[in-house]
DNA sequence: ACTAGATTGTTCAAGCTTGAACAGGAAGAG
DNA sequence: CTCTTCCTGTTCAAGCTTGAACAATCTAGT
C-alpha cells in the first residue's frame, strides 16, 4: 500500500503539460514538413544524416540505434525501405560478418544535401529562434537530464519506489 | 533558389539533439509503465484524466481533441476501444446532437484514480525530480513556445521562408 | 425556405511500430 | 574442442496512426 503520492505542484504541473503537448506535436510537425518537400519521416532524416556525418558514410546497425536510441527492429524495418528506395546500401561489415554496415549511396547523399536546409529552418522555426541563450541551455540540460533518467533506469525496472 | 541556410551553433545543435532524444524515447519510457501497470497508453491516460476532471466527468470529443491537440480520427479510435473496455460511455449530446460526448463511467473513475500515482512518480522520476524551480519555470516557457510556435504555424504551412 | 459551407465524428485502407520468436556468428568457460 | 551464452539483425503477427472519404448536423447568406 503505497503512501499519498507526491502529486506536482502547480508550476510543475504547468510545465509537464507543456512538454507533453511538444511532444505529441512536435515529432508530427517536423515529420510533415520532411515529407511534404522530401518524403522522408524525422526518423528517415536522421538516420541518413548519421551516416552522412560517419567516416566513410558507413555505420553498422547497431551504432547508428545506440545513436539515435531506438529499438533494433525499428531499424531494421526503416533501413530496408531506404535501401529499397536507393539511399543506402547494406552489406556484411567485411571485418566481423557479424554485423551489418549501411552505406549512403550517392542519391541518399544528395537527398540529405537537398533536406537539410528546409529541415534546419523548420527546427529554427518550432523550436530554436525566439529563444534566448540561457533559455537554449536550459533546454539542453533539462533535455539531457531526462534522457539520462530514461537510459539509467532501463535496466533497473521504471519504477522503483 | 535559397541563401545559404543558417545552420545551427553548436550549443542549439546539442539542445536540438537533446530534444529530439527525448522526444524519440520519453513517450515509450512513460508508456510503459502505464501499459505494464495499468494496461494504458499515455495517451488513453490524458484522455481518462481528461474526462476525469471536466464537470460531470464527461466532455465533448472535439473538446477532448482540442485539449490534447489530436486528430479526430485517432481520439474516436481510442475512445471506441475505451468504450469496448467499459471505461467510458459515448452518447449524442442532448443540447445538439452532432456533437458525441464521452462520459466517465466507475470503472474508469477507478482506472484513473488507481494508475494516477504510478503515473505522476514515473513523471517525477523521468523529468522533474532533480530539475530546479528555475529548470522547471524555463521548461515550461520553452515548450509553450514549441507549442505556440505550432499552433501559429498550422494555418499559414510550416515553412513561410 | 433553401442552398452552400463549415463542423463533428466515423470508417477504411495503407503504412508504421512493437515485441516475440528466430537464425547466425562471436566470445568465453570448462 | 565443445557448449553455453551473448550479441546482432531479420521477420512476423498484432495493434496503432494517418489521411481521405463519407455521413450527419448545424450555421449563414440570400
Amino acid at each position: 500500500m503505497p503512501d499519498e503520492p507526491r502529486w506536482l505542484t502547480d508550476h510543475e504541473r504547468d510545465a509537464w503539460l507543456a512538454l507533453a503537448k511538444l511532444m505529441f506535436n512536435l515529432p508530427s510537425a517536423l515529420d510533415a514538413q520532411l515529407l511534404r518537400d522530401n518524403h522522408l519521416t524525422l526518423f528517415d532524416y536522421f538516420v541518413l544524416s548519421g551516416l552522412s556525418m560517419a567516416p566513410g558514410r558507413t555505420m553498422r546497425l547497431s551504432d547508428v540505434a545506440n545513436q539515435i536510441s531506438c529499438s533494433l527492429s525499428r531499424l531494421s524495418n526503416v533501413v530496408k525501405r531506404l535501401e529499397q528506395r536507393g539511399l543506402l546500401r547494406r552489406a556484411p561489415d567485411p571485418d566481423n560478418p557479424r554485423y551489418t554496415a549501411a552505406t549512403l549511396t550517392d542519391a541518399g547523399w544528395d537527398l540529405v544535401v537537398t533536406a537539410a536546409p528546409g529541415h534546419v529552418a523548420a527546427v529554427r522555426h518550432y523550436v530554436i529562434d525566439g529563444l534566448t541563450p540561457s533559455q537554449i541551455e536550459a533546454l539542453r540540460e533539462v533535455a539531457c537530464h531526462v534522457t539520462q533518467q530514461i537510459s539509467q533506469t532501463s535496466e533497473a525496472g521504471p519504477r522503483p519506489r
